[in-house]
This record gives C-alpha cells, structure tokens and sequence, in this order.
DNA sequence: GATGAATGAGGTTTCATTCAT
DNA sequence: AATGAATGAAACCTCATTCAT
C-alpha cells in the first residue's frame, strides 16, 4: 500500500506516476523494470519515490490493484443487478465482451497480468493463497445457470469454472494478438459461446428423427 | 546451444547441472536466476559454466529444448502414426493425457514453460516468430475431425484449435493445482470432451421428439 | 563526458578523483587499469564511480580532455596574438619551450598522451578521424615562416611539419628521461633549433669564398 | 624465452604459432590480446601453449625479439661492413631506407613495437633498463661523420643521435599512413636527409658574397 | 608430449535503497 | 516533504593458468 504521502498528492502528479510505472511495468519484467527509470520520467526525485512507497513491490502491488479495480469497471453492472432478468449466456457474453473491452482500452495493464502468472513468489506476495476471483464468479454464474436449467445439470460446476475463465483470459489474446482473423470481437465471441453452450461435435439431424 | 564440453561432460555431471539448473529456472523468472546459484549447487565453478554454455540465455533455450522434447516422447507415436484407425475424440483424448502424464512427472518444468509463455522478448528470442505448434497440431487434427464427418463443419478452425490448446494448457492447472477436486485425470479429461463435443447447454430431449 | 553528478561534486572530491585516476592511468595501460583501484584510492564507492561517468571510457577521455586543456594553457597566448612581431624560429622556440613546461610540471599526463598515439582504437573513439592539431598548427607556422622569407621555400611543408611535431614530442623525452645530459632545457632546445635551421652539416668557411 | 620443446617443434608448426601470435598482438594491445584464440587459430591445444611458453609474456618477449632480428637483417651489412667507403649521409640513407623496407614488409610486426612504447611496465620486463640499440648505433655513426669531417663537430652527438633515431620512427608513419602524400619512399628520404644536412632555413646566396 | 576440462580471481556494471541536507 | 548523492551487494562474464589423463 503507497504511503499516505502519496495520496496527499496532487492528483496529476500522482496520475503521471503511475501511468509512468505501468509503462515501465508493461514493458519490463518485474525484475528487470527500474524505478529510477519511473523516477526520472515521472519527474520526481528518486529519494520522493521512496516516500510515497515502501519499494518497487509496493508500488507493483497497488498497479495490480488499480487493474483490477479497472478490470471490475467494465462489467455491465446495472446487468448484474438484475441478472435474473437475463438468461446465462447472455450474462456469459456480457463478461466475455468486458474483458475485450477492457483489453482494448488498456492494452498496457496486459501485461501486468501477466507478470503475475509468470512469477509465483510475486503471487503469493499479493494475493497469498486466495482463489481466483473470476473463477468464483463464474462459478456463481453457473449454479445460476442449471437453476434456470439452462445448463446441465450434471456438469462440474468448478472445472467448467475454470475452462470459462480460461477461455476469456485467451479471447484477449485472439483479438490482441490477430487482427488476421479479421473477425470483429462480438463474432468471435458469438461463435466461442455456440461452441461453449453446444460442443464442437457435428450435429446430426437425422438422429432425433 | 550448450558447447561441446558440455556434451563431453560424463551423464551424471550433465544430468546434474541440467537439474539444477531446472531448479533455479522453475523457481524464478528468467532475470532473477542467478547462474552463480547454478554454479554452486552443481559443484562446478563459475568458468566452468561458461565452458559448458556460451551464457545464462545458452542454457535457458537448451532446457526449453529438453523441455519440449521430453514433452513430445510422452505422445503417444503409435496412435498418432495409425491414427486413421482412430476417432477424432480419441486422439484428443490422448493429446490431452499425455499432456496431464508430462505436467505430473515434470512438474519443474512447467513454469519454464509458462515463462516463455508470458515473456515474448523471451520466446522471440527462442522460437523467433514461428507459429505454435500445438495450436498448428490441433488445427489439422480439427480439418482430419471434419473429414471424419465428425466435427461441425461450420466452426472455425483456427478459433477452435486456439481454445483446444488452451483447454489442455489449463488442465495441467486444473489437475497440478487442485488435488482437491479429487477426481482423477481420465475422468477429468472425459468431462472436458464431453462438453468440448457437445456444450454445457441443458439438453432438452423433449425438444427432438 | 562525466556526468553532471561529477561536476557538482566539492571540487577537493573532484580533484582528488581525478588525479587517483591519472594516477592509474599513468601506470597502466588503458585495459589494465581499474577502475576498482581507482574507487578505492579516491576513497568513493565503486557504484559512486558510475554516478560520475558512463564508463572506464567516459573518464579516460575526460582526462584526455583534461590533459589537452592543461597543455594549450602552457602556450604564450600573447606571442601567438602578436605573431607578427616575432621571427618563425622564436615563435617554435616558444612552442617547444611550452611543450617542455608542461611536460616538467605535469609528468603523469605524458603517458596519457602516449597511450593514445599507440592504441589507434583508442584515439579514434576519442577524435574520431580528426587531423593531429599539433601538426596542423606547425605547417601554418611554416607557411608562415617562408612568407617571412626566413624558411626555404623549397622544403615540403606537411613532412615538415610532421618532422617538427615530432621533435617537439621527442625533446619532452630527451629531458625527461635523462637529466644525465645535464643540459638545461633552454640549451637544448637552442641546440635542436639550431640544427632546424642549419642541419648538421659540417660548415665549410672556405667553401663560399 | 620459449622452452625447448618448442624449438623441438616441426618448423613448419613453429612457424604457425609465431604468425598466428603476431597476428593476435599486432591486432590488440598486450592485455586484450588472447592466448585463447592464439591457441585455436594455432590449431594446438592451449595446454600445449604452455608446454611451449612459459607464459603469455615469455611469448611476446619473443616475439620482440624475432623482430628485432627481422629488423636488423634489413640492414645493409655489406654497406656496414666496408662503412669506410662510405659517406655518413650515405649510410644514414641506407639506415632509413632498411627502415622503410622493414616497415613495408612487415606491417604486422609495427604495432608490436609501439606497444612496448605504450607500456612501461612490459618494457622494463623486457629490456630492463637497457639503452635503445638504434641511437647508440646512430651515435656511433655521428662520431664517424665527425671523424670524417662530414659532420659539424660542434653538435652534440647523444642529442642529435636521438633526433636521428626519431626521424626514423616517424618516417615508418608518414610512409605507412599517408599515401596521400604520394612521394615514393626515396624521395622522401632524400628529401628528409637534405634537411638534416642543411636545415630548413632558406640560404641566402648573396650572404657568401 | 599433448590434451582440453577445470579453475577462480578479477573485472565492469547495475540498481534498489538509504540518508544527510 | 523533497532531494539526489552515496552506497554496496550482487550479477554476468573473461581468461591466464593448472592439472589429470
């Protein structure tokens, strides 16, 4: 947690630091990303820097606290209030396309995910043992979903779980990374869903005559 | 590529360098490892190392190198040589123990894996900007799938061998992490083809008659 | 170029860095010399040293530099502004004369200067392709001296000029090395100028008569 | 000096080192030059380097010396041994032309030689506190032109015997660097021997009047 | 005599963090 | 609160030389 030094500041100054540190942050691994580089472009002094944090962990910490505050501010929230007006696809699909969303307007939090992944001691410093928070979620979706019975019933609610929130950590990556594809956001989420929701297997028609 | 005093080295000496040095890589980024660390726990001094390999990055490519190849002997050759006398699913299914079989008894060398993953300077360096594999490996076990007349024809093939090295990726995770889920790995990889094949949507079957 | 850091250093710290390191650099060769010595004896830390300089190289030509200042401050500026008023070979008594002083009070810059008439490397990283300034100086003071009509305006004047420029660099040994000779320096450089401006020729009083 | 199994040595073995040694000192000063390399392009193992040498310096000892010996043989002896039929600027024209020849020919063997200037502490090693050969040999031949009557008498010999050996060192340099100049080595002898006989001032034939 | 692997001292450089002003 | 010089641990890497085979 930045010291309370840094939140007396003036909100540009304390804006210009940290878009400089996710900068530094996005580019860099931790280990390798400098704060006298941050120091120097935010303008500050590098001994300030030391006033406002506790040290370079600190300040990666609260970046990855501010991407998820931001992450969160991209799912439709009035949807979720009234989730019960809505069925669970559409519900999956507003997730999925918020994590686009997110992606796209801030590409250089990417990374910073990322990191995380990458360096477990860095884990376990910030978020100890918890669980993953989009897993429980979508956990909570799905229990939602076979309530309205519109999810069999006899599948592994925390596997799947898992596999829905893998598959929307990697749509980011679909879309960041192919513009190839040439498939707009929403059609690749759409057809991403068909399959989630029906499988991949062909379907046979005659069979339920 | 380690030098040839390297592979002069007797087995045991290899081997062990080799080990410890999948031990300081799976224990840290890529920038943190110290070959110092390296040097001192295989019992060899600090030149020696640098007879072996030309640097840190030497050493690190070649442990992504026994990485994959160790990865690829766990594949099942027999099957994928005859593999017209299999299903669809059930080459996946292979693809996708093997997968589990590899993670189990290797568990060091996945973060070496999920390094490369997460760092592009890192894979760029290593891989240049050649495509991934198993996606490429998945994308035509998809096109044999619809020659099958197995596999929906009207899904996209790129998108779809995207997700299927995605699914696998994550079941190591799913199994690795959680030996709470108390299931056991063929039952895992069942559940998962089933709803790869046919959805997690509610199968009405009143809706076929 | 040191950094700014350095030149806001006491200058008692400043000055006692850079003659621990002329001192260095007087005794060894560039690639010999260490800048962990260096550190040491000027009682600094080895980090302080690169908060000074970019590097070994950064403060080998700031002494270069150093050295070259030192040196033009040794030249009669007065007799060059008034040249006119002076006969050729008063004013290159001057300029050996001043070559002289500089070498008598500055003894361990004289290596210095050695290092990088023999390290080629070394001196085009420093002048790049750069005339040699010297040589420059004494071809004008040439042509200058045949205008006077005091030279022979048959000799060559850049292989004079090179001959002059070397005698110069030559007289700082002849003094330095041997106070054997027991001349003092004004009686040589007379002696030197004097088979300039004659040769060595044996005078034949009979041969113009 | 090298050991005798060195001299045990198939010449053309012997020969290999010696070229492949040169080429390495002549391309880096005494300290970045690598016994490593001059080992590989030798084409023997470097254990065996030192069963040849006692160590790197016992290497470029020798060396100075093969070249001394090279240069030496440059000289004219004939010329030297019947010097009585000679004229003393017609011997220093021989000792400056073997000089250019030597130069010329040997253009690997220059740098080998400035390095020594360069170092002080390598210099001592070698020669310890010994005179230079060519000044006192062009001494001697001063005292000859004296006796001859050749040489103005009033000169002083140690002093004139350094200019002397100077002009000879940088007549290598104005030859070897500049073909700019685009005078053949002759005439650039010549040209330089006039001036050290009759000097440059210009002579003023109505003084003899 | 020949080999080449092993050694380890030593060098340069980086950078998070401290601390005096 | 702000500064920025000072610190020094620690990293990577080089290479002359030794030594066992």
């Amino acid at each position: 947690m930045p010291k309370d030094t840094f939140f007396n500041l003036p909100p540009a100054k304390r804006a210009k630091i940290i878009d400089v540190a996710i900068d530094e942050f996005s580019k860099y691994p931790f280990h390798k990303a400098r704060i006298t580089v941050i120091a120097e472009k935010a303008g500050i002094a590098k001994g300030s820097f030391y006033q406002y944090f506790e040290d370079k962990k600190d300040l990666f910490k609260y970046l990855v606290e501010l991407m998820i505050e931001k992450k969160m501010s991209y799912i439709n929230r009035k949807m979720l209030a009234n989730h019960e007006q809505y069925d669970f696809f559409q519900l999956l699909r507003e997730v999925y396309l918020s994590g686009i969303r997110f992606a796209k307007e801030n590409p250089r939090l990417l990374p910073i995910g990322k990191m995380l992944a990458n360096d477990k001691e860095l884990y376990r410093d910030i978020f100890g043992n918890a669980e993953d928070k989009s897993t429980d979620f979508l956990g909570q979706l799905l229990e939602y979903g076979k309530r309205q019975e519109v999810i069999d019933p006899d599948i592994n609610t925390p596997l799947v779980a898992r596999m829905l929130t893998n598959i929307s950590t990697s749509l980011v990556d679909f879309d960041y990374q192919d513009s190839k594809m040439n498939l707009d956001d929403q059609t690749i989420v759409d057809q991403i869903l068909y399959l989630v929701a029906n499988g991949i297997k062909k379907k046979n028609f005659a069979e339920g005559a």
